[in-house]
Parts: structure tokens; C-alpha cells; sequence
DNA sequence: GTCTATAAAGTGATAGAC
DNA sequence: GTCTATCACTTTATAGAC
């Protein structure tokens, strides 16, 4: 499933790199062929002969941001199955840690600042499998799909479509998290929080979340045809 | 603090009320004047006649809908607090059902459809204060204010900072349900629960969040200045 | 691969007639 | 208040020279 990173040129590149702060910032919608070629110090042309079209430019900042994402979170999910062993089911914490954590690793390795790279993968989040490929659509809903098994053995007595509604919620605090960070710690007396302490305590709020209920239903649930939730 | 709602010319509903499907279902950067006074059955001028510039207009779209939600929290904020007396702290629940709650009643008055004012409300909360009045922006800071304290009052074990933190992500949740209402069920075996229904789960869902680590420290915080915290 | 020039259509806003 | 006509730009995309 981990495909290969195909081999970018330069001038694809160059380009890339000057368009993913404009679309953090601004929005996709808002960001021209010609604010990014100037902003690269490229021709106005470069863009429609590189990508096609602006909208091919989009299709490959997505590719650039969310197959990394979506590839360390479902390694991140195997590693902890195969720790864990076959029959027992890892705590959610760690499921839920595989999920959102990856974001920390693209962030490092990303030339965009932390704020802004947070604002693209935030952006890029809420597209919600808009505007995708088909084949970055399929590699999605898979990895989520995992993840709902995960979390469905780790808490048998959630119901399979009550954890989708629950890691939908979920996705959505992610994305919020990812795109206004710094507006809640304005009015705070301390320092903002740095993005691996604020995941963390976002780790232990939605795994709070996805446990409500199972003191008062210890049973394990009826097993009915797994339906596929696109939670994203 | 609850406004009167300013008598607006048939001509202007007319063009608001057909400006809001629009943005519901393109987003505010994707609707143009035209494709508003066309649907309208209005002249092109219309709009700049009326409201200034599109940006006027699109700042009534805010208020006609944020102002009524925010009014409708503090009102049952209000009026679950005179419920439970002055010393009695209300249940995390009930301060959330008071904070989702009102979308079902916007959306039972408008003339869009369920789904349509779902997408609107979700974009106008998405936008976090950005591009508001600042009669708005005070207004939606207050009535956070209000609900961050009502909340600290009830979860005293939960440091104020932390509960902004997690009302943040709650936002986030709810916009995402808002804007997203239809994407988890399209694989689901039963049909698609309606608004209620999902608020009610969302609700339990948050207040578990909230909760999240009050048995393990049963102690009365310390009380520092209390900052205030944008969540929205 | 990079550039200029230009096409073809769309944008918000406004002056001025009615 | 409503309309037409129009201004002054901006948008994506492309043809063709270098």
C-alpha cells in the first residue's frame, strides 16, 4: 500500500515549495497561478506546463502532505499490532497516537514553518476526500478503515458505527487544532503549549471521548456486517 | 447583550435569501455577485446598492445567523443557571446541550434546507471570528466566556486552561458535524439518524472529553486569574 | 524549458438614465 | 429603487517565438 515517493524536478518542486505557504495562509481558493510563479520567481506559464493546470498544482500539494500522513499513521498502526500480538487489542490512547501523532514527523521534516505547515495539513484535512484521486480517496478510506477495526477491538462494547460518528467528531478536533493553534492561549497567562504537548492532551480528550459508555455496557456488542464509516 | 434584529427591506431578504444556498453549498470565496442576483432575479447593481459591497452582504449572512445562535446559548445558558440556583454547579450535559442545541432550532426556522443551513451554519462557525464585526466578535467572545466559566464552575478538578483546550476541539467537532453530516453514513447499513439524534450523541461524546481525568484528582483547583480563553 | 503576448471570460464596483 | 452600460482589473490557459 506504501507507494513510492515519485522523483519531483526542480522547477515542480521550486514551485510546490512557493505555493504551499500561499495555500496554508489564504486558503485553496484563494491563492492565483500568478501569486505562486511570482512568489517563485518562475514564469507565469511555468504552472499550466509543469502541472497542467492550477487545479493539478492542488491534486499535487495534496499527494506531497496526506500519502505521508496516511502512510506513517497505518505503520504506526501495524507496529503496534504486531507488539501487541494477534488477540490482544492495543489501549486507544496508542491507537488514537498512531492516528494523529504523524502529524509531528511532517511538520519536521516540512521547509514550511510549523504554523504555516499545520494550517495546509489542517486545510488539506477538511477537504474531506474533496477533489482527490481516486487513488488518494481509496488509500484513505482504507486507512481509516483500519482504524475503526483497531478501535472496535479495543472497545467491543462501542458500537462499530457509534466509534465512526465518535472518530468523525474526533477528525474534526484535529483539523480545528490544526488550523487556529494559537487562538485559544491569546488571553493566556503562560506561553502557548508546544504541538507535541497539545497533541498529547488531544490524545487523552478524544480517547476519553471514544471510551463514554463502557463502565455501564461491559458485554461485548453483537457482531452485525461491518459497515464502512468514512469518519474523515 | 441580546440585540434587536434590525427590520431589513424586502429587497435585501430577497438577495440574502438567495445568497445563502449558494455559500452553503460553494463556500464565502466561490459565490460571485452575479451568481447571486441572477439567482435573486435581481440586477447586478443590487447587491453594491444595497449592502455597500459583497463583503457587506456576506457580513449580514454572519450576523442573521451567528447572533440568533449565540443569543440562543447564552438564553438557556441563563436560564439553566437561574434553574440550579446560584451555588449549584449544572451538569457538563446540560452546559453542552445549551451551547449545541440551538442549531436545531435555526435550522427548523430557515428556510433552507437541513442539510443546506447545517453547511452554513458549519462555514460561518469555521470562520473563528475572522472577518466579524467587532460588535460580533465581542458578542461571541462574551457568550464563550460565559460558557467557560459555567464549565469551570462544574468541572472544578479541570484546570480553566484545559477546558478551553477542550472546548477548542469541541468546536472543531461540531463544525465538522455541521459541515460533514451526511459523510459517515453513506456506507451504514440504517439510514442516515436525524440532527437530534446526532446532537444528542455528540453531546455525551464532548461531555466525556470534558470530563476526562476528574476521578483522578477529586481536589478543588487552585484559583489562578482567570484568562480568557478563545475557543471558538 | 522558458519566455512574451494574448485570448476569452470573469470579477467587483459605479456613473447616470429612467 | 432599478436598470444598462461600462470601467478597470484579474483570472486561467495557450500559441508561438526563442
Amino acid at each position: 500500500m506504501r507507494e513510492i515517493q515519485l522523483p519531483l524536478s526542480e522547477a515542480k518542486q521550486r514551485l510546490l515549495d512557493a505555493a504551499e505557504p500561499l495555500l496554508a495562509e489564504r486558503g485553496f481558493e484563494a491563492v492565483s497561478v500568478r501569486d505562486i510563479t511570482q512568489l517563485a520567481k518562475a514564469n507565469v506559464a511555468a504552472i499550466n506546463y509543469h502541472f497542467g493546470t492550477r487545479e493539478g498544482l492542488i491534486g499535487w500539494v495534496v499527494v506531497r502532505h496526506l500519502q505521508p500522513l496516511n502512510d506513517e499513521r497505518l505503520a504506526r498502526l501495524e507496529s503496534l499490532e504486531r507488539k501487541g500480538g494477534t488477540a490482544k487489542a492495543a489501549p486507544v490512547e496508542e491507537i488514537l497516537d498512531a492516528w494523529a501523532r504523524p502529524v509531528v514527523g511532517l511538520v519536521r521534516k516540512s521547509s514550511l514553518s510549523e504554523r504555516q505547515c499545520c494550517k495546509l495539513l489542517g486545510r488539506l484535512l477538511a477537504l474531506s476526500g474533496e477533489g482527490f484521486s481516486q487513488a488518494m480517496a481509496d488509500h484513505r478510506r482504507a486507512v481509516n478503515d483500519r482504524f475503526l477495526r483497531a478501535l472496535t477491538k479495543s472497545l467491543p462494547s462501542v458500537a462499530p458505527e457509534e466509534l465512526g460518528w465518535r472518530m468523525h467528531w474526533v477528525t474534526g478536533g484535529l483539523i480545528h487544532l490544526l488550523l487556529y493553534q494559537e487562538l485559544p492561549v491569546t488571553g493566556g497567562a503562560a506561553g502557548a503549549p508546544s504541538l507535541e504537548a497539545v497533541l498529547g492532551r488531544f490524545i487523552r480528550f478524544a480517547a476519553a471521548g471514544l471510551r463514554e459508555g463502557v463502565e455501564l455496557e461491559p458485554t461485548a456488542a453483537k457482531k452485525g456486517p461491518q459497515a464502512t464509516f468514512d469518519f474523515g
